[in-house]
DNA sequence: CGTCTGTACAGACAATAGTCGGAAGGTCGT
DNA sequence: ACGACCTTCCGACTATTGTCTGTACAGACG
């Protein structure tokens, strides 16, 4: 049904790719802190994937943001 | 791999239950606005998934309040 | 140049999200 | 008791998530 992934996924993924960089971890380092395989990572970051709750939740621990923080820039750039 | 839905998955359900009663929504009503299954949304309220995060942002329009604020509670009681 | 590191991308796959229709269970008012 | 309404539960099904392996590409560096 879905070609595309929804926009927000773009703008998450973005979020999570600057949030990463300033932490200065690698693909791999944060998909071990957030216990998931770091070509899933890559495809977040870049939009291809939409993340269940559970991930968004792992990824901020993972990143020691917030996900409800994550969540509202999210929004707001939609 | 996974037999049990995440915890967030159980609190997230609760949050969305007591502000769909709020808004006086039936799950078919609710589901109408979110452009999902009314199925689902009893699935979602008892826990039974894990929503992606396409769908939180979806249902949270549906209930005229932000998903930042509805991941903020999910996040506090875990 | 050859190598190392980090990332992109493809393809196959198991597990789960999300849809759909129907049957069965509560609750409430009459 | 009955109907009307809301919800849960039941398969069965499709679509997508998330894993895994391997290849390729680019930049940095000796």
């Amino acid at each position: 049904m879905w070609v595309t992934t929804p926009i927000s996924a773009s703008l998450f993924g973005d979020i999570v790719r600057r949030l990463r960089k300033d932490a200065k971890l690698t693909h791999e380092q944060l998909a071990e802190k957030a216990e998931c395989h770091p070509t899933y990572i890559s495809l977040v970051e870049r939009g291809k994937r939409n993340p269940s709750l559970d991930m968004v939740l792992r990824l901020s621990r993972a990143l020691e943001y917030p996900a409800w923080k994550l969540v509202r820039e999210t929004e707001q750039e939609l």
